[in-house]
This record gives C-alpha cells, sequence and structure tokens, in this order.
RNA sequence: GGCCUCGUGGCGGAGUGGUUACGCAGAGGAUUGCAAAUCCUUGCAUCCCAGUUCGAUUCUGGGCGAGGCCUCCA
C-alpha cells in the first residue's frame, strides 16, 4: 500500500517515507490562547488527529510523535488581558502579568476540552512558548552570529529582524512568490529601518510606556524578557556599537516559537508540519527561513500540509459579521440545536481537507442524522448484545483495509465516510463483517467513543438523562467559573439561576452536583404509568392530557408496538 | 496585481473514464385511538463550448459564474 501525502513545498502528491520509520515526527501549529477556539480552528485540530491516528497505524503508536503547541505569548493576548481585567491593574489587585496567565490558562484549558468533545487523541506534546523564551534568544542569536539577522530601531523600539535578503533565492518557496513580487505589491508596508521590507520581527522591545510592562515583570513570568543579544561584527560596524552585548528588554516576534518549539521537541529537520492554509505566508515562510538559517539545513521539515478554510453560511466567518461560532457554542446550541463533537466531527471529515467548507445547520443535520442512527442502532438490543458488537468494542479498533487505503491517498477522508455513511444507511442489513467493520471503522476515526453513546440515541434512560444535564451543566459550570473571576457578577447571577433551575448545586469551584435526577424521574414515570391506564381503559382525554403535561415539562414519549412507552428529553 | 479553489437533483453535499453516495425535504405504504417516533418503498441532478476517447459528470483547453488567501487569522 502506498502512502501519498499532497506536500504545498513541491505543489505534488508524493509518496510519504518518513525519516526515520522508528520516530515519524510532526508539528501542528496549534492556537494562539487570547479566545476561546472558533469552529475554524477545529478544522487542523480534526485533520490532523486523522492523520495522526493513521500514523500510528502505520508506523506504530509509540514510534510518532506529535507536536502541537499553543501560544501564549503574543500582543493579542496582553490586550486582552487589559480589556478584561483592566479594573483590577489599575486597582493594583492584579499584575497585568497575572492577568495576562489568567488569559492563557482560561483559553488553553478551554482549548484541550474542545479538542477531547471533538474526539481528538491527544498530541505527544503541547509545549508552550512562555516555556522556550530562552531558546528563542538563543536560536536569534544564531542568526545574529551568521548575518541572517541584525538589530535596528523601529517606531516601537529596538527590533532583531531576520533579513530575507540574506536568504536570497530560497526566501518564498514555501508560498510559491519571490521576493521581487513582494516589492511589486501595495501590500506590505514600507518601513525605513528595515533592510528589505520583507524582513520581519524575531524580538521586539517592549517601550516603558506601554502599560504595565516596565517593571511588573520578573523573568520568570509569561511577558516582558530581558535578552542577551549579541552582535555580529557587521551588525556592530552598522549600528556603530561598542559593546557586544545589548539587552533588549522585549518579547519573541510570533514565528520564532514555532521554530523553537519544533526543535525543541523533534529535531532539526522533522517530516510533517501543518497548519491552516493562510498560515503559508508569513508564517510558515519565516519559520522555514529562520530554522534553515540558524541550523544550515535544506529542509526544516519534508512535507508541509495545509488545510482549507472554512466559512459560515456562505460568508467568511468573522467577528464583524457576527457569524463567529465557537465550539463550545456549537456544543451549546446554534441555530437552534447542540451539536454533538461527533457531529460536529462527522461533518467536518465528509470533505476533504483541502476543499473548503461552508458550514451550516443543514451540513450538520446530516452529520447528526448519520451519527444518531448509527449510534441509535447499536443500541438496539438485537445488535449491541450480539457477541460480534461486543467484540468489536472491546478490542483496539482495527479499521478496516478500505479505510487505510482511502486514508492513504492524502487523508481522503471524504472518501472514508462515504463508506461509513453508506454501511450506517444499511446497518440493519449488514452482516456480522460488516457491522464489526464499521463498529471499527468508526472507533479508528473517533467519531464515536463507547462513552459518547448514550449521548448521540436521543433515546435517553434515566440515568442518562441526569449525565446530559451534568454535562451541559460542566460547560455553564466552565462559563460560571470564567464570569466569576472576572468579577462579572451578572453574567455569573444569570449562571447560577441556570443551575438552580436545572437543580444542579454549585458545590465549589471545582465541583457540581445534580441533585434533580429523582424527583424529576419519579415525576415522569409516575405521569407515563397513569397515561398507560388511562390508554387502557380507552381514556383519550386523560391520555392526552398528561401527554400535554408532560410535553410542557419538555419530555416527549413514544409509545412503542410492544405497549410501553418511552420517552426523551425534547431536541 | 500575485496565488488558489469550486460549479452535481427542490435543498445540503460525496465520489467516479462506462449503472451518479449519503442526508434533509417530497410521494406512497406499514404501524397507531390520535399524535410522535420508527420501519419499508419511491420520483428527481452532473454550468456552457470545444478537444482526447468506443464512451466524459470525471481528463485537457476555453468561456461564464461563485468564493477564498496574499494584513492578526486555522
Amino acid at each position: 500500500m502506498t502512502f501519498r501525502l499532497y506536500n504545498t513545498l513541491t505543489r505534488t502528491k508524493e509518496d510519504f517515507t518518513p525519516i526515520d520509520p522508528k520516530n515519524v515526527r510532526m508539528y501542528v501549529c496549534g492556537p494562539t490562547v487570547y479566545d476561546f477556539a472558533h469552529i475554524g480552528n477545529a478544522r487542523p485540530v480534526i485533520v490532523f488527529d486523522v492523520l495522526f491516528r493513521l500514523l500510528r497505524h502505520l508506523y506504530g503508536a509509540e514510534h510518532v510523535k506529535y507536536v502541537r503547541n499553543i501560544t501564549d505569548v503574543d500582543d493579542k493576548i496582553n490586550a486582552r488581558a487589559l480589556r478584561d481585567f483592566q479594573k483590577q491593574i489599575d486597582e493594583g489587585s492584579m499584575s497585568l502579568n497575572d492577568a495576562i496567565g489568567a488569559v492563557t490558562e482560561k483559553t488553553a484549558n478551554q482549548f484541550f476540552s474542545d479538542a477531547e468533545a471533538l474526539g481528538c487523541l491527544e498530541p505527544t506534546f503541547q509545549p508552550r512558548a512562555t516555556k522556550h523564551i530562552f531558546e528563542m534568544v538563543e536560536m536569534i542569536n544564531v542568526l545574529l552570529q551568521k548575518d541572517h539577522a541584525y538589530l535596528a530601531r523601529g517606531s516601537e523600539g529596538r527590533e532583531v529582524l531576520f533579513s530575507v535578503d540574506s536568504m536570497k533565492g530560497e526566501y518564498g518557496k514555501l508560498s510559491n512568490r519571490s521576493l521581487d513580487e513582494q516589492r511589486a505589491g501595495a501590500r506590505i508596508a514600507v518601513e525605513a529601518h528595515k533592510k528589505n521590507p520583507a524582513d520581519f520581527v524575531l524580538w521586539k522591545e517592549s517601550g516603558s510606556k506601554e502599560p504595565g510592562w516596565q517593571g511588573e515583570f520578573q523573568p520568570k513570568t509569561n511577558a516582558g524578557y530581558e535578552a542577551e543579544l549579541e552582535l555580529s561584527e557587521t551588525n556592530m560596524r552598522e549600528l556603530n556599537l561598542n559593546s557586544k552585548k545589548v539587552t533588549v528588554h522585549g518579547r519573541p516576534g510570533w514565528h520564532i516559537e514555532c521554530s523553537v518549539m519544533s526543535k525543541a521537541h523533534l529535531g532539526e529537520v522533522f517530516d510533517i508540519h501543518g497548519g491552516g492554509l493562510d498560515l503559508i505566508f508569513p508564517h510558515h515562510e519565516n519559520e522555514i527561513a529562520q530554522s534553515r538559517c540558524a541550523h544550515g539545513s535544506d529542509v526544516m521539515a519534508n512535507v508541509w500540509m495545509h488545510n482549507e478554510f472554512l466559512q459560515v453560511e456562505g460568508h467568511k466567518m468573522s467577528k464583524s459579521l457576527g457569524n463567529f461560532v465557537t465550539i463550545a457554542e456549537l456544543m451549546r446550541g446554534w441555530r437552534g440545536e447542540p451539536w454533538s463533537g461527533a457531529a460536529i466531527r462527522f461533518e467536518m471529515l465528509g470533505t476533504h481537507y483541502q476543499q473548503p467548507i461552508d458550514w451550516s445547520p443543514d451540513r450538520l443535520t446530516v452529520a447528526k442524522a448519520n451519527v444518531q442512527m448509527f449510534a441509535g442502532n447499536t443500541q438496539k438490543r438485537d445488535f449491541k448484545f450480539d457477541s460480534a458488537f461486543d467484540k468489536a468494542w472491546n478490542h483496539v479498533a482495527i479499521p478496516s483495509a478500505e479505510l487505510i487505503s482511502n486514508l492513504s491517498d492524502d487523508l481522503n477522508t471524504a472518501l472514508a465516510m462515504n463508506l461509513i455513511k453508506q454501511s450506517i444507511s444499511k446497518i440493519s442489513n449488514l452482516s456480522d463483517e460488516e457491522r464489526v467493520a464499521l463498529v471499527h471503522d468508526v472507533r479508528f476515526l473517533g467519531l464515536v467513543t463507547l462513552g459518547q453513546l448514550p449521548y448521540l440515541t436521543g433515546s435517553f434512560s434515566l440515568s442518562q438523562m441526569a449525565e446530559v444535564l451534568v454535562d451541559n451543566a460542566s460547560i455553564n459550570f466552565r462559563d460560571w467559573r470564567v464570569f466569576k473571576s472576572n468579577n462579572d457578577v451578572q453574567m455569573s447571577n444569570e449562571r447560577e439561576k441556570w443551575f438552580q433551575s436545572k437543580l444542579i448545586q454549585v458545590v465549589s469551584p471545582d465541583k457540581i452536583t445534580f441533585h434533580g435526577s429523582d424527583p424529576t424521574k419519579g415525576k415522569i414515570e409516575r405521569l407515563i404509568e397513569d397515561r398507560l391506564v388511562a390508554r387502557h381503559t380507552k381514556n383519550w382525554k386523560e391520555s392526552d392530557r398528561i401527554r400535554d403535561e408532560l410535553d410542557a415539562m419538555g419530555v416527549a414519549i413514544k409509545d412503542n408496538k410492544d405497549g410501553t412507552t418511552t420517552w426523551e428529553v425534547k431536541r
């Protein structure tokens, strides 16, 4: 079987050959943790999770390393910290640094739980930029010594800049653009202190007049770093500097973070580097420039993969259009319905990663219907207690050869999902072998986990209903904690009301308890029993009245063929 | 200006050099006190032009139309 991947670097589909089959290495650009992840962010998370699963299958789980970073140093984070914690900072009850820590911690945690809800495996490493500052300074020094970088004074202070001219002929290969074309384009701001307008920042001085920066930070903390920068002879002459060392109190540029974190965990040259389409230029181009020049290598990674973008209902997703949807919001309820992580993943994998997706309730409905059909049918007694099914669930997922062959063709999840959708549509009529294959494939793709099954069927047992409520509660609880920590009294009160209405008790900042199960359960069961009695005596009036009453409680009932009545929370 | 993607039934949306998945909506039926749910059956489609080919929705070229990226962005 051949395993092929489209490589942005060569613009062709190539056979994939790892540098070392015992150590297959992949780096994917993770989130900048200034705001909750939206569905656009979810795409690379899901796509590269599938690739991770495939690599693990092909080379053995212990032979694959997957690094997805957390960018927790960025001007947007600082801005967010100032916005959210302005009051506390002004009052002196919180340092800007702590505020930044609160923002990144909160956002990163939400990202982790989002990724989990979307059925993603945890990457091997999830490094944070703030833990690698020293190595960044080190790499910048290497670049300075090799004359690939220079110190200059910009409008906002001193900067260490990467010199793209020092890499002429090689810079721009990934994005397929030459420096000459760049100059012709009108989009690049010409800044006098740059040797070439395309030169980008490696290190940026933090000005003392920027609120709260100067003196607020200690070397160990998350923002504002003292960097010792060695200057090359050339730079010294140009800047008329006498000393060989210059200290710049500042912060790293965006691109250097990934160069450093990938090197730290995967080495100077590795197999696969992934991310969103928009990162090709300038982010990945600049990563390549930094890493190759610092290490003197021909490539940074052999294969570069980029996922296409996602639109929302035909439009670019943006805050100004008001169609910005976070993952948590989708699961809580979007366009009138909550969408499970499984449905979101199902929908996402239905399109090849290099195709744009238009995100809409219609498409999600399809995915949801499929997931529910699968889950519902596998919940049926004759299916569930069937030994073949049992076996499939209780063993490690062994994907079918066809699934692997589809995925091996440049991660063709659309084709893989086609297989699954077809099997699901005739799930009741599948042979034992086909059923087992379906169960394995669905699990391999991370579409459904055993723990998720009860939530997907729509036919909740009583205890499962309680679980669902607690599950929804956990999302609200997360929000409540955020509002609480922001001292947003109005919003946290609103959440508390929600809990009260659902008979859920907030025990502590880490714990919630569901108390609503028993009374509700008893009432519903009693009403259903009463109604069954009424039906047996053909008292249709009373029977319908009870149905209305249950309906008002948000409970929908179904009279089954065998004379029993089941119920579910109305969706 | 540079780079790139897409155009399939009423709608959403896959795949394929030779009978066009799947879902929603529609139609018919089973079941039902009614309803809901469920199950079964079913009608409906490949933007236009040219080329390659025995054969094109699929490959190539052109046209028309839609959208994205190039600036922080996944």
